[in-house]
DNA sequence: CTACGACTGTAGCAGTCGCTACAATCGGGC
DNA sequence: GCCCGATTGTAGCGACTGCTACAGTCGTAG
């Protein structure tokens, strides 16, 4: 029997601190339980399974990501909207979302659920927000969402592969041609 | 006592065979062991540890990725190098080897040897391949060397992305939508 | 023949995993 | 007082993990 209460709610919200914290491959209850105060018993309790708990931060993950693009200011032009996307994206809380993302995607690449769906979903929704993000800074809702599609792919792969890069000046400039690749495609 | 025999070598090339079917995270020893006709206790026997063997996995996976890439006939602009490029990256077998990448990549986004070190040793000479065959179609080396970088993360976010994408039609357009933005910003 | 190094099978260690059976505790409505 | 449902602790299950100790079996070199 697992019923939305507040006590759920509260242990979800704790398990999704660690889990930004601690990542999401290799994750397991009793360290978990132990981190936020409680036992692999009581997060049974209240989840129906791992799988449940899982699907659940992954949720919650990708709420508070999005909500920060959605409470960015307009952008002035689509490659300033590039810029603030990737800031905002790459601020602390935000890094960590996405890096969540990338491992639940990765778990998902063969198919497995719930990963499979839930990133499906929070993919939908981060990419709608990124597409009103850049109609709202002046280009046309056709061409956001061709662009978007391209943003999106470019984002995922820098999450991936720029922790690898120590030359700050270099994911600098590649951020920086990023936006004006994208802007160009985008025409603003 | 770990030496570079020919058992050695076959058995890390069905363990990749193996690896490339059945995904890299959640790797365990006994099966892939039973699967190429083995034993966990000889696995352990020919490498010095579960790592060692993933590590040398994971090299022999690249190898067949960036062959494939270096393989390709020259492309005749940019635009269709692009396209030639995501042809063979999708293609079966390579496919499988972007996908353990990303996989790869996924357990190293915290710091875990020996991911982090054999993921960027891999990049490195994956994304040399794809400026190489930029600079082939046409493009200067300068231009090359910062598309890529782009080329390369786009790549790498479709692989992540794309699965969750049910629609061909829709997967083919973005790729389009990709050669253009590149050929735009490679000059090409 | 012997000795040695290369290789392999058996069995098991100590640890972790998700999950569950069972019983206890607690607060509130009858 | 008394029960009932919600919540929690204890203890453990069976399966799995990487890895290792030990005892072999080979082919070959001396």
């Amino acid at each position: 029997m697992v019923r939305n209460t507040a006590r759920r709610e509260e242990l979800a919200a704790l398990a999704t601190d660690y889990v930004l914290d601690h990542g999401l491959i290799g994750l397991s209850l009793r360290p978990l339980a132990a981190a936020i105060g409680t036992s692999d018993r009581m997060l049974l309790y209240h989840f129906a399974g791992k799988d449940d708990l899982v699907a659940t931060v992954l949720r919650i993950s990708n709420d508070r990501s999005v909500e920060a693009v959605r409470a960015l200011p307009r952008s002035q032009s689509v490659r300033t909207a590039v810029l603030d996307l990737w800031r905002a994206s790459t601020s602390d809380e935000s890094d960590h979302c996405h890096r969540v993302y990338v491992e639940a995607a990765a778990l998902g690449l063969l198919g497995r659920e719930p990963y499979v769906s839930v990133v499906r979903e929070a993919n939908e929704r981060w990419v709608e927000a990124l597409a009103d993000h850049l109609v709202a800074a002046g280009c046309t809702r056709e061409r956001a969402g061709r662009a978007v599609a391209l943003l999106d792919a470019a984002f995922m792969g820098l999450q991936l592969d720029l922790p690898l890069d120590p030359h700050e000046s270099h994911r600098k400039r590649v951020v920086s041609d990023l936006a004006d690749a994208i802007a160009a495609f985008a025409g603003g």
